[in-house]
Parts: structure tokens; C-alpha cells; sequence
DNA sequence: GTAAATTCTGAAAGCGCTTTCACAAATCCG
DNA sequence: CGGATTTGTGAAAGCGCTTTCAGAATTTAC
């Protein structure tokens, strides 16, 4: 025991060369001349205190360099500036930027993000979802997932949660959700318009609530052109690449027609261009592709992608600054942008052979 | 005031139905008939506890569902099980998969990772470990970076380090490199045993020190197959795939003759294709294309990118492993895997036009 | 001008743990 | 077999804040 505590004195002292004394709260208050609650209450705005004491502290604090420590702050207060953010993959392509929007907005209210993965698996999801709780966040913001949605507003009841692709309405919940019907019916529209009629559509796993919509998206499109709904130009994908590959290789295979490919994501559209390129297909020459989300990439393949930008980045930021209402009391309302279309060259005018 | 408590107390009960009383370890101390020190003892094996009493507090633990409070601990015991992991921008294509293995690896001990965005600035990154250490974690891992040498150092006398992208050594600080140098000789050298005689080489920033390394490679393998070193051929980049694109434009306009290009990293190489898609010029047909990384989309591009490997998965779970073994007291030897070049479509042998 | 209602502020009690300290009990030794 | 060690355990003191409570200093009201 004693032996312990010696080893790690010297890590700080003897090794460190420097002390590094950690300033507390209750140094600023005897070099301010007051009690240590006046100075948590200036810190937190809780009370009006007197301007004299308040510059007093204000300096001690600048002299001294103190930052307030938020395990302590945690523990006395129950607020630990951080929220949990549980995405599905911490590398996906798609969910990444919404990650980057998250951090921007929380951090500029000096909020931390505490990032767990689900991996699409709402197991995991409650495993981290109780993780995150155990580590008193102030709040949780849910990338889509596959948690049920009574699960969320009842946690929703103990503390503030926001989730994204779902339409949701509870007491503490605030849901956000991009319109994927719309978004699947402009690709669809857009294929349309420059003369396919025989569309493929790789669709996503149908577990998905946005994957759903898109499809109806497609679906819908066809119907206001007058083109009967096939079958056989739908394959099913997971929106990773690799099932967007197979897909195009298993619609080659059942030789069905088809000029145009629209891919539920873009993920899978990136699976599907080299599906293509292996059969010899060309894109845009003899298959038109359109994509869904305009993930970063999407800018970069060759050809460029044709594809639905889903704006993700906003996405986390208008989650987390819808976050921060709820965390202040106040009822978030902001929307995402609607879908817009973005044409580039993987798709063009459908020209005769 | 009051009314405050009251407003807290009616969302915890009231609103939300069931209590949900937090169960404190002294109430585990309470049921299993023991002292909270002991319950203490047990749970973090801090000393040798009689079997009767051991089993009670398993039970009481078990039976009232008791999970230690993290924030209490942090106070108390000045751990948080949290690792700092400074990573340059969240939803780098990148950094992405080594954040995947810090969050595999540091879960399974029971830490958790808290994700900070550097972005390639040296002051930011400051802000960032500074931010990290006021909220007390127990170590941090810093993802290459722009920070001197001297500034890890320094944090590694007080918290242990652990630094990707970096040869340095130091008490309480680990570094781990990936032989950027071996991985650049390597893409050259298959240009080069391809026939490839005039190879344009993508560089990164300078400032990045495996950007340098990667050159090296390249300027070493051409002087060992006795090739002269042209600077025409060398083209500036920025690592991501726009700098890409315009290294190869400007490549293009310069009129220089070449028949592949190496890009330092596969972003660029992205950036590249594109360009030479736009100029219709043809991959691997007309020119031979290799990147570095091997990132996830490299599979997937058309034609699919040959490339040196960079294990990042891997990178992070070492990094976690080998923070974890810092934190245990023990001094980590692991060490990556050797670059590896995995050819692909992007590049095949030259053929005279 | 005094009683009552308002500020403002400090003392002190936690928040839920870890860790020291001290003491009783068990173990050792010559 | 008595004294010196070595356990095993609990009481209590924090960790660095927030928040309650109550008292002192003002201000307001009649």
C-alpha cells in the first residue's frame, strides 16, 4: 500500500520534473478572498453575486489557470457535459460525417462526445446504450440503430435522447428523419426523365425503415410514369459494397433487361460500378447508376456518381444542437433539408444501341 | 432552488413510472452485511478478502443489480477507465479503421475510448489533450499529428502516451510506426518490375514524416534499378483526393512523359484516377496507377487500386494494446506488420502503344 | 422608524467511490 | 507459549465540486 502511493507521487514529482499542481475551485476561492460556493456560483451562473467578488474571482481564476474538473462537477452536480453518441460503425463512410457535425456542435457548447458503436445490432446497442448511462452522460443521440422504439422513449423518461431515421414522438425525445420516400422517388425521377424504363433498383436491407422508403420511393415513381412495377428488377443488397456487387452480379445473371441501375445507397452503387467494369460494362455508356447519400466518395469514382445528397453532416449537427434544446430545457424543431438530386456523369440520356 | 429539486425529483419518479433508484455500492455493503471498504476491496481486487464475505458481496452485487459508478470512481480513485484518442478528423477513410481497433480493443479491457479531432493543427491538438486531461483520462493515444516530439514528451512524464506515425522514444510513452519507407520502395518497385520506366510520384505534405518516408521509397527504389531521379516527376499533394486530382493535372500540362503514377496515399490516388478519366486518359491501360493504404474503397474503385497495405485496423488495436499494457505498469514490444503490396487491377505491365 | 421581505454569502452536507489508518484476529517464531 | 508479524476488516477522511440551509446585510413597505 504504502509502496503504492510512493510510486505514483514520484510519477508526478520526482519524474515530472515540474509538480503540476492541480488548482482547485478552492484555491481560487482563498485567493479570492471568498467562499468556495460563491466561486461554483459565478462558474455556473447560478446566483447573482457581487460584481467586486465576481472580479476578484474572475481574476484569481485567470491567475491561477484554473479549469474545473468535470469528474467532480459529474459527481456533485449530475451534469457531465458529455453525450453519448451511439453510431453503428465509428468508421462507416456514411455515418462519419454525421460524427464530425456531432463533435463541431457539441463541442462549441463545450459538450463532449462519448462515440460507441452498435454495429447494427440492438443487443449491442443496449449494451452501450447502459454504458453510456453507467457513465452519467447528459444525453444520448442514437444514429438510426435497430432498437425498438419503445425501447427510446423509455429511456427517453430518464434522460434527454435524440435518434436519427426514425419519425417519433415521445416526452424528452426529439427524432429526425430524412426523407428517403422522396429521395428514392427523385433518383427514380431523374432516371426516368432521361428516357430508362427499365430500371434495376439494388435495395437495402429491409429491416431498414429508410431502406423501406426509398424502394416505395422508386416504386412510387415508376407508377406516376405509367411503368408497371417488376419484380425481377429488384435484388436485395445490405448497402455495403460487397452486396452491391453481387447484386449486379446476380442481376446479370438472370439476364433481365435493364439500362439504368438506381442503387440504395452508395455504398452499394460503388460495388455495383465494378460489377460492371468486370462484366465490361460501361457506365454511363451502357448502364446509367445513380447512388443515394453522396457519401464523400461519390465525388471521386469513375465515373463520378450520379446520386441523392443526403446531407449527413448537417445531420449530426442538427442533432446535436437539438441535443443541446433538450439538454436546456427548450423543444428542438429544426428540420433536415429536403433530398436533392445530383447529377453527375454516371447516369445520362438513355441512347439506342 | 426548491422548486428545481422538485422539477429534477418529478422527472426521475413521476414521469418516469418506475424509480429506478440508483443502487450505490453502499447499499451492496448494506445487503452483503460488510463495509463498503470491502465491497470496495473486491471489486477492484485490491486485497485479499475472506471467501464468505467475497461470495455475500457477489451475491449482493448480482441480486441488486450494482454497477460501479465511473464518475465516483474518477473522483475517488483518480481513474476514469477512459483513454484519450486524438485523431485528426473523425471521418477520415483513414483514421477511421485504426479508431475501430482503439475501440475494439480498449472495450474489451472495459475502457473507453473519448474521440477528439485534431485536424492536422498543432494548437488544436493542444486544446485537445488539454481538454482530455481536464476531464482526467488515463492515458492518451495520439494518432500521428502535428505536435513536436517535445510536447508528447512532456505529457508522458505525467499520463502514459502512446504516438502512431512516430519513432520516439521516451519514459511512459510509446511510439509505433508503420515502415512508410519499405512501403514506398515497394509500390515503386512493382512499377518498375512492370517495365514502367517514367513514374510520376504524388507526394504528401512534407511536413508529415511518413510522407518524406514514402518518397524516400520511391527515390531509393529507382536508384537501386539505376533509373535517374527526375524532380519533373514529382508532384505536390495534400493527402486528400482533390490534391490528387490537380497533381494530375498539373502533371498533365506540364507535357512530362510518363506511364505511371504512384500516389503516397490512396486518397490521392482517387483524386488521380478521376483526373485522368476526365482526360480520357485509360487505367491501367494508359497509365498505371498504385496507391498507398489500401483503404476500404480501394477495392472497390475502377479498376480496383493496386496498393501497399497499411494494417490500420491493426495500428489501433496495437495502439490500445499497447496503451493498455502501459497503464498495467508493463512496457509494450509490439511492433506492425510489415508493408505488403497488393496488386490489383490499376496496374499491369507496360505495353509499347 | 420599525417590521417584513429580499438579496447575497458562507458553512456544511453530500455525490459514490478509494484509500489510509488503526485495530482485532490469526499466524508466526524461537 | 508469549511476543512479533502478518492478515482481514471497518471507520473515516478525502477526491473537487454543487447545493441546501441559514444567517447577515440590504432593501422595501407601512
Amino acid at each position: 500500500m504504502k509502496t503504492k502511493t510512493v510510486a505514483r507521487a514520484g510519477r508526478k514529482s520526482a519524474v515530472a520534473g515540474h509538480a503540476e499542481k492541480k488548482v482547485t475551485l478552492e484555491m481560487v476561492a482563498q485567493v479570492a478572498g471568498v467562499s468556495p460556493s460563491t466561486v461554483s456560483r459565478i462558474l455556473n451562473g447560478t446566483a447573482v453575486v457581487a460584481p467586486e467578488k465576481r472580479t476578484a474571482v474572475d481574476e484569481a481564476i485567470a491567475r491561477l489557470g484554473f479549469v474545473p474538473n468535470p469528474v467532480a462537477r459529474g459527481l456533485a452536480g449530475g451534469r457531465t457535459m458529455s453525450v453519448g453518441v451511439v453510431t453503428q460503425t465509428i468508421d462507416s463512410p456514411f455515418f462519419g460525417g454525421a460524427l464530425r457535425g456531432v463533435e463541431d456542435e457539441l463541442s462549441r457548447a463545450g459538450y463532449s462526445p462519448l462515440f460507441v458503436s452498435g454495429h447494427w445490432n440492438a443487443v449491442q446497442e443496449t449494451r452501450c446504450i447502459d454504458m453510456l448511462r453507467s457513465r452519467r452522460v447528459d444525453g444520448i443521440i442514437v444514429l438510426t440503430g435497430r432498437l425498438p422504439d419503445a425501447a427510446l422513449t423509455g429511456y427517453a423518461q430518464q434522460l434527454p435522447i435524440v435518434v436519427t431515421g426514425r419519425s417519433l414522438k415521445a416526452p424528452g425525445l426529439y427524432a429526425l428523419n430524412f426523407d428517403n420516400f422522396e429521395g428514392g422517388r427523385l433518383a427514380t425521377h431523374h432516371l426516368l426523365t432521361l428516357g430508362h424504363r427499365r430500371i434495376a433498383f439494388i435495395a437495402g436491407d429491409p429491416r431498414h425503415p429508410d431502406a423501406k422508403e426509398r424502394l416505395r420511393g422508386y416504386r412510387t415513381a415508376l407508377q406516376a410514369a405509367g411503368l408497371p412495377f417488376e419484380p425481377d428488377l429488384i435484388v436485395p443488397g445490405q448497402y455495403t459494397e460487397d452486396s452491391g456487387r453481387m447484386a449486379v452480379e446476380r442481376l446479370l445473371d438472370s439476364r433481365e433487361a435493364f439500362t439504368a441501375i438506381f442503387a440504395a445507397n452508395d455504398q452499394m452503387a460503388f460495388g455495383a460500378a465494378l460489377a460492371l467494369h468486370q462484366c465490361k460494362l460501361r457506365v454511363p455508356d451502357d448502364v446509367s447508376l445513380v447512388g443515394f447519400d453522396d457519401l464523400a466518395g461519390a465525388l471521386y469514382t469513375v465515373p463520378p456518381l450520379s446520386t441523392v445528397h443526403h446531407p449527413v453532416y448537417e445531420l449530426g449537427q442538427i442533432a446535436a444542437a437539438a441535443m443541446l434544446q433538450l439538454l436546456a430545457g427548450e423543444a428542438p424543431t429544426a428540420k433536415l433539408p429536403p433530398p436533392r438530386f445530383i447529377s453527375r456523369e454516371s447516369s445520362r440520356e438513355l441512347r439506342l444501341r
